[in-house]
DNA sequence: CGTCCTAAG
DNA sequence: CTTAAGACG
């Protein structure tokens, strides 16, 4: 089995402080896409930067610090690691990594937040084009695609608590949906709802504030989605909702060999 | 007795929090002059903004939040208090509180710090004068006069424990010294200098790096001073080390009534 | 509410 | 090391 995972940390320092690498060592994922880990590799330990067992690839904020950034931890080193999208204005920021493993290729993201006055609307609209684009691209070379990280959107009602009250917050706005009804009509899959259709009250985020985690009230934003060449080696697509650490919890993707 | 506290609380929120309010309480000074306030009382619970059996005299920076400020807190409403020197260079950012109690004038003051690399000591030193200047003109009516507080500088190397290593520190410069040397030139007393003379090891404020405090590596920089008709009402002048909740300790002066 | 940055001490 | 503000989420 490969266990694939994927955890907006909410600053990969913070997270370290409440058990982190503790937690990576328990689970032993085979492959961890880390998003917002608001460091560069040179402000962390050792430990973090190049935890035992695993190749480590990063990609951060040039433009700002403690900002954005993700992270990729690996059991097996990839055949090739691009930082990037290939894209300066987006590679600027920290937001993605591409693995190619081979039978498949592995991007884990960070989309852009749209900001609560939608000032960054736009920009995270352009980021899912380019990134779509990207994946498009891969398609078209005939690569089997898994992307997952935290694309900052909630896809229908039953994805968020709150459906009705943020028909007009960022995360749930018609234009940011509509984008995840391209990526589905292209044919990728997201894959936790394919396994768990219908099932109400899945989410990966929560507001810190109002008790909002206790109370459930949350938003499913982070995602695992495949092409469908690789539907038949899934084994499990799962939410990790009770680990603590983070706004996020962590999101899993399991496949046969 | 008419006991007088003076404390630099470093920021008197996180001073609520490491039990201020329990303090004063325990303590009940007549008079409790606080500095690096590092609030607007706006910003304040009712608890710390008018404590229980308190009058309580505002003084805050209106150029930089969360920088500087004094307060006082008085059993006895004073007669008058005003804000400020009446020079808006150094009033805007709130230093100085003058407090009129009939038998004398009471000033609580946080004086300047030089910064590290030395670009305030002027302004530092127009302050000292200014202040000098204002007790002055008050002796010059005939007024006793106190003045309290932290005045950012050691007066001699028994006033600091590593006077050597501090020669070109802001808060130990031959200049910054010089004006204390004036002041008690005056006439004005070092009261608790006075009572305690030639007893090394006594300190108002410890660096928070390095574990200073616990080595007692300190510097002596808070003080009371009082014109010389007030001498023979002092009953004591102290240091209180061991209270904790800022990187100073309160220091007190008990006068006969 | 929480993380990180910066200014200031 | 610590406070507080500010940006951002």
């Amino acid at each position: 089995m490969l266990c694939l995972y994927s955890w907006n940390v909410n600053g990969i320092r913070a997270a370290q402080g409440k058990g982190l690498l503790e937690w990576i060592h328990t689970v032993q994922p085979d492959v961890l896409c880390l998003q917002e880990t608001k460091a560069h590799p040179d402000q962390l330990d050792e430990a973090l930067r190049d935890p035992d067992g695993y190749h480590s690839y990063w990609a951060w904020s040039s433009v700002k610090k403690g900002y954005s950034g993700v992270a990729l931890y690996s059991r097996i080193a990839p055949r090739e690691v691009q930082i990037g999208l290939g894209i300066a204005e987006y590679d600027q920021e920290g937001r993605t990594i591409i693995a190619d493993y081979g039978d498949f290729v592995l991007i884990g993201a960070y989309f852009p937040n749209g900001a609560r006055d939608h000032s960054r609307v736009p920009f995270k609209m352009a980021y899912k084009a380019a990134f779509l684009d990207y994946t498009e691209r891969l398609r078209a070379e005939g690569r089997p695609v898994i992307f997952c990280g935290d694309v900052n959107t909630a896809h229908r009602p039953i994805d968020l608590a709150r459906p009705d009250e943020n028909q007009n917050t960022t995360g749930f706005l018609p234009e940011e949906r509509v984008w995840i009804d391209e990526v589905v009509a292209r044919g990728y899959v997201d894959i936790f709802r394919e396994l768990h259709p219908d099932e109400p009250d899945h989410y990966t985020y929560w507001n810190y504030w109002g008790n909002a985690r206790p109370r459930n009230v949350g938003w499913r934003i982070d995602y695992f989605f495949i092409t469908p060449d690789l539907r038949p080696r899934v084994a499990a697509a799962e939410i990790h909702p009770n680990v603590p650490g983070s706004d996020h919890c962590p999101i899993s993707l399991t496949l046969h060999p």
